[in-house]
DNA sequence: GCGTCAAACCGAACATCACCGATTTATTCA
DNA sequence: TGAATAAATCGGTGATGTTCGGTTTGACGC
């Protein structure tokens, strides 16, 4: 389970600690499972863009069309589909459609959660 | 105000409601101020990463060096480096030094809110 | 069927990010 | 002072993300 690790980093390791090997298993102990880092990662990828934020917060008070996002945005269809298509993918909005319109709306406000830690967290300058 | 809506999106409008200008400024009412959207955007990019992720979950129990991160990721040591540098600029995690070691830890909890959230939005397959 | 329109999809150019070897900067200790 | 070492920085290359005109799809009314 510890073969993997350079060779520099275990010289590195034997010069800090006594016990080397038990430093060495609990550190692996620190590192998730795979399918949660994958999961999160979807999440803040899905996140990472400033169109992305936009559509969410505007989202907030209940669905909007993608013809009104169009204006929130002020972006080109296409450009504004593509992110809604991402959000779509990641599970972050759910779509209802009525007759030419596609409606769009928050799928889990937890997602609204996010993005009040993430305002919170840069907005005071303690 | 409204000045900046191209001429297909305003057409749109028009055929859409009865009073397209008086939805146009309710429209604009649902974009958040920028200021808000840029720290959003910084939490959510350094979060967007397998490595910066994997690091913030390493801290949760307490700071960790430099080179012990680089046993968690099991990465090359310029490549972590990158990567802290990421999330310190970005405010999530702090550092203190010791010698030749830099120690680094989780600079606001609120992070691990962020990454708790981002994994149950995830997990439950509802 | 045919024209119209909202939305989705495609593809290519462009921008941004990630990776990592090599080098440099600090710090310790002899 | 000089050797050793942890960490930061630099620079080039490949990977990934974004944009948006053009096209296609699907729904509506005539």
């Amino acid at each position: 389970m510890t073969d993997s690790v350079p060779e520099s980093t275990r010289q590195t390791l034997d010069r800090l600690y006594e016990n080397p090997e038990t430093r060495l298993t609990s550190l692996f102990e620190l590192a998730p499972a795979d399918e949660q880092v994958d999961g999160q990662l979807t999440m803040f990828k899905a996140l990472a863009n400033e169109h992305r934020i936009r559509i969410l917060e505007a989202l907030r008070d209940g669905e909007l069309c993608a013809c009104e996002l169009q204006v929130v945005l002020d972006a080109p269809q296409s450009t504004v589909a593509s992110h809604l298509r991402e959000l779509k993918d990641a599970g972050l909005v759910k779509t209802r459609r009525q007759g030419k319109w596609t409606y769009y709306r928050i799928g889990d406000t937890a997602v609204l959660q996010l993005l009040d830690i993430a305002d919170a967290l840069t907005g005071d300058t303690v």
